[in-house]
DNA sequence: TTGCTCCTCACGTCACGTGAGGTGGC
DNA sequence: TTGCTCCTCACGTCACGTGAGGTGGC
């Protein structure tokens, strides 16, 4: 190796970079350098004589900086004001952006474990034993509204919440399996038609806090979880008939929730 | 638990989702689903007599896919294509995209190491010991010009290829250390003024020539990088003295470079 | 002279965000 | 009636990309 080899970088007034040369260098387009000069994020070099911007090694540094930065998803008017930032100020945005780095690596982990299951074919159709069930309750004799429902249900709960989806249709499934269960199901689906302040409403209301209290104990199962999907799907069941949504006000009351 | 307590979905029309809660419930905005309409890549569904949008079940799952596609970072335009993809030609792009997605982990990954990196100072100024080394070479008569382009020029190498710059500038200081070497390195700053033309020029890629042989053998070190710093950095070494120039072309000439 | 790089507007693009002005359900 | 959601343009924004038309060095 020469004694030299890397002995360039400036000429006679100490800078030779070329806008070209420097995006190149760093790689970034030119027009992104030129934005950086826009918006003053890295100062303006000299001009040669042909009004060739010049640039030294102290603007290649710069701009390695500011690269990273964009990299790692900072706005430029945001690593415009850095600049003048104190050292401690400085500090703490670099623990910020840190923070923020391994919140998007994290989140691109999982982005990409979802696109696994999509190509698995997880979400294409529903589990077969989803299918079954909704065979078996056209079987049981619920309307067709009911399996209707159902259907997106489950498609909705398998699609958002995969890990928990089993567990919860194979509870679903064990309720149905009980006579007595089952046919408090069915009297919520024939509820749909009812008048609000049919006696059968309340009646319904007081066998299913009583069902669930049995089955559940004080410990109510989807209180804890943080997703608001019982609440939205229950919002669009009361939607479709007055009496459901007395029904839900009923139990809610009496449940206590 | 209620027996069903996610019975609700859908409505006596299957379709009972405003266009704010299907928003909400998936994580995207109203006008994220007002775009994805618009490109084609959601159907738009029907409205209801006020003229809302009533979404089911099935443009919940197909949203949710679509905003797993734009996290991962798909343009718009390539995600509607897709809907109308056969299947292993959608094989195919999952493939990609989850390659693509290792990728940008992998590189936010050396953003954030690069990032912590500046935090620790390791660029807000060089070693101690490339100081000492420039006040060395001012003491070995090394002209002003030379030792601000090795400034530069070490800021730049530590700033660009921190793991190997290390190594570079110890072999640097080695080669100070060596009178006869230090004095072709001191040639070759007094070699800048020179006509390109004088014997001395000649006399001096020779000695050069031999040297490195003699150092480093026939494997030329900088020559494995993948980097393209070293052609950059000689070539801005060039631009700036016409004899430096001749020197290169007879140095590379003689190695076969 | 040719080809390459550079210059400065200026408009285009991508994926939305943000009112402007108006309507519909509890 | 009030507050909330929805509707449709239409323009704004962010970080550039892309010519348009012209100049300068080998």
């Amino acid at each position: 190796m020469r004694p030299c080899p890397w002995g360039r970088v400036k000429c006679d007034d100490g800078r030779v970079l070329t806008i070209g040369r420097l995006a190149r260098y760093v790689g970034v387009s030119i027009k992104a350098i030129r934005v950086y000069h826009d918006k003053g994020l890295l100062p303006e070099p000299e001009r040669d004589a042909s009004g060739y911007r010049r640039y030294g090694a102290r603007h290649a540094v710069d701009l390695i900086k500011i690269r990273t930065l964009v990299e790692a998803g900072v706005p430029l008017a945001r690593i415009r004001d850095l600049r003048s930032a104190a050292d401690d100020e400085l500090r703490q945005a670099l623990r910020e952006i840190d923070a923020n780095l391994s919140a998007r690596i994290r989140g691109l982990r999982a982005t990409r474990q979802r696109l696994r299951d999509f190509a698995d074919g997880r979400l294409r159709a529903l589990p077969a034993e989803v299918g079954d069930h909704l065979d078996e309750l056209r079987r049981l004799g619920f309307t067709e509204r009911w399996v209707t429902l159902q259907s997106d249900l489950w498609l909705l709960v398998f699609a958002t919440y995969p890990e928990t989806a089993s567990t919860m249709f194979d509870d679903q499934v064990r309720i149905l399996a009980d006579p007595a269960l089952q046919q408090i199901v069915l009297d919520y689906d024939q509820a749909h038609d009812l008048d609000p302040l049919d006696a059968r409403v309340d009646d319904l209301a007081g066998r299913i806090v009583a069902a669930t209290r049995e089955r559940y104990g004080s410990e109510l199962p989807g209180q804890d979880t943080d997703s608001e999907i019982p609440a939205l799907i229950q919002g669009e069941v009361n939607a479709s008939s007055p009496a459901w949504r007395r029904l839900d006000t009923l139990i809610r009351k009496s449940l206590g929730a």
